[in-house]
DNA sequence: TAGATTGTTAATCGATTAACAATC
DNA sequence: TAGATTGTTAATCGATTAACAATC
């Protein structure tokens, strides 16, 4: 299950934009090209999931929509926490806000006092004093750090001391964090090294997320 | 050598910082617990980039990094062009300008004339109609895409079309493109489900870039 | 020398893919 | 029915790890 939450969260994403184009029904092949792997791996994954087909339609895409929501989201939405509101900080705010209705960015927080006490496209913004105190009171329990380098591995301490057991993290350092957190890192520079090498190889293999 | 970029990339960051504070060798473990990953796979990538340690000193951390540095980056410079001058594509311009002297965003699009004709941290900002014209003039091969998901698509043709042969995409589709074409996806939605997931979890599994 | 680390092969692990009977 | 697809097992593939002789 751990390696097909990624895909399954893809997979959605294909499955909602299908449902507005008033597909009813995809084959697996279908689904396999659209994610850009083979159909073998999406029955699989299905068939991990525990969700079933018909080898005449195919699998129906509002029901699958609704399994994948039932595994992947929390019943009762959950709560994340920004660190950093630089543009990154403001490019994750506006593109998370409205658009996953059960994850939400409720707080923001930035050293900076001149970006703090107010709200940025729906979100609040504090001063970073009250990272903890806001944590603890709006029950957050996954974040996401923005800010610079120099900063992240201070910052990941107080949010793991905090509570938070889940981290995405935009900075580039590997966090150190006890094993029972969950971080996930988001490598802009390696993402573009990785770009920038095979950009010269004239190379074949499609990268992933 | 394929899976290893990403990791050198990463390496290399470690041993800049390790050389800053004039240490000048390092273990095969030393570096393996700053990058997260086993003794094992440290000393399996040496073996496989060609680079030699010594049993009773580790590896001399100013020759790693000019080994890898002959490796992965281009000896003449590489230029980039990053279409979307929003809040993304701002971080991404000002998180570049001067980090990688080899690897510049030497060029920004954007269809919004506000935006444009206009210099972002260095970097100047044309109009999306001018991409081909420049891409060609500049000789740029590689480009960032930070548009929104309906307009990527389009964008990706167009880069193809106009010789660019890699692409680090921040919208939140998989592309089409050719397959002598690398495309890197870095997919925000899909990271943040996961970390969401996996805090309800109570996982011990660290993510990766 | 004794002790620790490197370099490298072999073993392990896990994920992806191929194949095909069951199904519609 | 004939044809295509699903569900699932077995085979393949590739990367990671363990182990240990060679080395300093």
């Amino acid at each position: 299950m751990e390696i097909t939450v990624g895909r399954l969260s893809l997979y959605r994403r294909i499955l909602n934009e299908l449902s507005l184009r008033k597909i009813a029904h995809v084959y697996s092949h279908n689904l396999a090209a659209k994610a850009g792997i083979t159909a073998a791996a999406v029955r699989r994954d299905m068939m991990v999931i525990g969700f079933s087909g018909s080898p005449s339609k195919g699998y129906n895409v509002d029901d699958l929509v609704r399994h994948i929501s039932g595994l992947i989201d929390h019943p009762d939405g959950q709560k994340i926490a920004l660190i950093g509101v630089g543009n990154l900080g403001r490019a994750l705010i506006s593109f998370f806000h409205g658009h996953r209705p059960k994850l939400t960015i409720e707080a923001a927080f930035d050293i900076d006092e001149g970006k703090v006490n107010r709200v940025v496209s729906g979100c609040r913004a504090y001063p970073l004093e009250r990272l903890e105190a806001i944590i603890d009171e709006q029950g957050i329990t996954a974040a996401v750090i923005a800010v610079p380098a120099a900063a992240a591995q201070d910052i990941a301490r107080r949010l793991v001391k905090a509570g938070v057991t889940g981290i995405l993290n935009f900075a580039p350092v590997p966090l150190q964090v006890p094993p029972d957190v969950y971080t996930e890192d988001i490598d802009i520079t390696m993402a573009m090294e990785k770009v920038a090498y095979f950009t010269r190889q004239h190379h074949t293999k499609r990268g992933e997320a």
